[in-house]
DNA sequence: CCGCAGCCATAACCAAAGTTAATGCAGGAC
DNA sequence: GTCCTGCATTAACTTTGGTTATGGCTGCGG
């Protein structure tokens, strides 16, 4: 059960102190732990559940479905990542969460979520402010669908998957790294068609930029694929500070 | 000074029940207040504010400089809305905050707001519900933005902007309505170039959907604009219910 | 009154990305 | 082995929205 949990512990060392008393009654927290099959959804949009889930292995997202049958992925978890701790606030989903991935996820009653919030002041600081990153990650998203190219958002992407990667342990730009993402996918999250991904993955190989076999990633040239992005990590705050 | 958080204390009873401790608490924690001229800059990109402000008077956008001198903004916030109440743990501000009017707002010094999280939990809670709020607005532009056409996504910021100024008793669906934002930050807000924007307007006028002269804005026909930008409120949780 | 700035409007042309459709390939079911 | 499914690839063509440029209007400072 630690080991499930390691992944967040990580996540949040890297941007604060977690007391030993902080630790134990983020495991006290903890209930069941579920794993999901790939394509399977944790939460659908109009559920209200009763608990949160932390993502332990595997990759999620987060979709909204439209009239039309189009997808859009409005954010992409790895492990260490909450999937709804939102919805111990906001109640009803206002999106769908899916598993790119076969998935282990931990689950947080939403009772025990209060119960931090009423004794863990700077522990509830902490969770809240794993929300707020995923609010940067969403305004940066937005920057991108509205001012960045094709190509230059989709360095963008990968450059921070990378880097979010490295964070928790599970990547390092210079190696390569499995991504269970497929080109659908892609183009459900940076907002394009499957043919237009695919024509701008040839681009990015044809610079030597990237390589992408299957699910096998590696950045050939940081530096390049960085500067493409104009990819800055300030948003990701990866400073530890009391908070 | 009462009257300047009625904004922020009527979107919370939307949302919840404010018991008169936590109105008092709010008021207690609440510092200076300061006007900023239209044009001007509450907070900068990198600044580490030591106070969050929220918006008593006046609309303010958060926005990003890219590279190339455009613009994105991410997000325009309304009296009642905290502009930065993610400064408070987010620390190094990863955007900046404009002034798109003339504006009045509350700071909040963020000792006052660590304050409120170790002695008042549930009003902690609300003040992170702020926060969440702010974030599902963020993912369905993210929607908007890869998803819709120009004319959709118009549509539905307008539908979204009469649906928050109504929840702060500031408009009214079929009442005109003054909105301070010009064609180009228009554009700058839904990624678009001034001259798209120019004819997505006058495309919504000649299908007698909206007028828009100078600052005025009237929805002609709430309906038709909200079919077309599948307008659905859900993500802007209406609801009061413990939190 | 004149000149200037800011904003809106419009035209002509261009480019990025979408659409449709066809092909190929690898892996799994049987 | 054969069929099927999912995924990647590519071509041809279309559309949406971007770019550049110009003109007009209004309000304001001097």
């Amino acid at each position: 059960m630690i080991e499930d949990i390691d992944a967040l512990v990580r996540k949040l060392e890297r941007r604060d102190t977690v007391s030993p008393e902080e630790r134990a009654a983020l495991l006290a927290a903890a209930g069941p732990m579920i794993t999901f099959a790939a394509g399977t959804d944790l939460v659908r949009e109009g559920d209200r559940p009763d608990r949160s889930m932390l993502v332990a292995q595997g990759f999620t997202t987060r979709y909204r479905l439209l009239g039309d049958g189009t997808r859009q992925i409005t954010a992409i978890h790895l492990p260490g990542d909450f999937v709804d701790l939102h919805s111990f606030l906001i109640r009803t989903m206002d999106h769908s969460v899916g598993a790119l991935s076969a998935c282990r996820v931990v689950t947080f009653p939403h009772t025990n979520l209060r119960m931090i919030t009423e004794r863990y002041p700077h522990l509830s600081r902490m969770l809240w402010l794993m929300t707020l990153l995923d609010s940067a990650i969403h305004r940066e998203w937005i920057v991108a669908m509205g001012r960045r190219s094709a190509l230059e958002q989709l360095a963008h992407l990968l450059c921070e998957i990378f880097t979010r990667l490295s964070v928790v342990g599970l990547g390092d730009r210079d190696r390569e790294l499995i991504l269970p993402i497929n080109q659908t996918e892609l183009g459900d999250t940076l907002g394009l068609s499957t043919v237009h991904v695919n024509r701008t993955l040839q681009q990015m190989r044809a610079e030597h930029l990237i390589t992408w076999q299957g699910q096998t990633v590696r950045i050939l040239d940081w530096q390049r694929l960085a500067g493409i992005a104009e990819f800055d990590e300030t948003y990701l705050h990866l400073d530890a500070e009391a908070r």
